[in-house]
DNA sequence: CGAGTCGTACGATAAACATCGTAGTACGGG
DNA sequence: CCCGTACTACGATGTTTATCGTACGACTCG
């Protein structure tokens, strides 16, 4: 072990700050249908999920791409967890910064899928 | 007067019906500043403005293709007027798609606004 | 009718984006 | 130590986007 306490692994990944998180940024990213599949997965699920869980229509270095999309734009957190990359929700910065946001795009989301997938 | 009853103009718009108004257009057309500015000062004031109402920093060209991206995008109706156009928000079509959600994003704007814009 | 205002169409451009394939790095287990 | 898994980095490509300038069309008012 080394210094720190839980150094679950040494890359780290660079977050923008609670303060940094624009709404623009954000909207942009859930603009993408994969990017707004993900983070509705996410959401559903309620727990970090390595990114290999998600069967997305894309390869690899696109769904790299998403989630990179994902997390420089605030939305999610990622974490090194040994040779998995762990992705959460960050539901506190943003329901701090946009009260009850993150919920209503997920209804709209919701909604929207409802109506197309289920006709 | 014509034979309609009320048509203020020849010009046609296209606009997409409400069940054609995709959560990921509105999301990505509110990603742009420029038309999240157009959005929320059409909320602010209630009623349909014209094009020239707003004093955008681009060109008169750049502010008709985003006013397009906006019309084509479902968030806002465009009627000619005369010499002027009117936009509008769909604010009926929008609740009726995603209940809440215009209001959460202006929410979400105006709290942002504030934090950057009165510091 | 003529001039002015309002907005569009079209063409150009530079930047951003989504996508892929290949090659490579980090980590964990035999 | 080597291999397999998980993810990344880089380069390429075609599409979309934001932006502009100029030229034009529609309407109003004198």
């Amino acid at each position: 072990m080394t210094t720190a306490s839980s150094a679950s692994s040494s890359r780290d990944l660079p977050h923008p700050a609670r303060e940094e998180i624009r709404l623009e940024g954000v909207l942009h990213a859930l603009s993408d249908p994969v990017r707004l599949r993900i983070v509705r997965e996410l959401a559903a699920e309620g727990v970090e999920l390595s990114c290999s869980y998600f069967d997305l229509p894309v390869t690899k270095s696109t769904t790299t791409h998403h989630f990179r999309v994902l997390r420089e734009s605030g939305v999610i957190r990622q974490v090194y967890e040994g040779t998995a990359k762990m992705n959460g929700l960050r539901r506190g910065d943003l329901d701090a910064l946009f009260p009850g946001l993150l919920d209503c795009l997920l209804t709209a989301a919701a909604r929207q899928a409802v109506r197309h997938d289920v006709p």
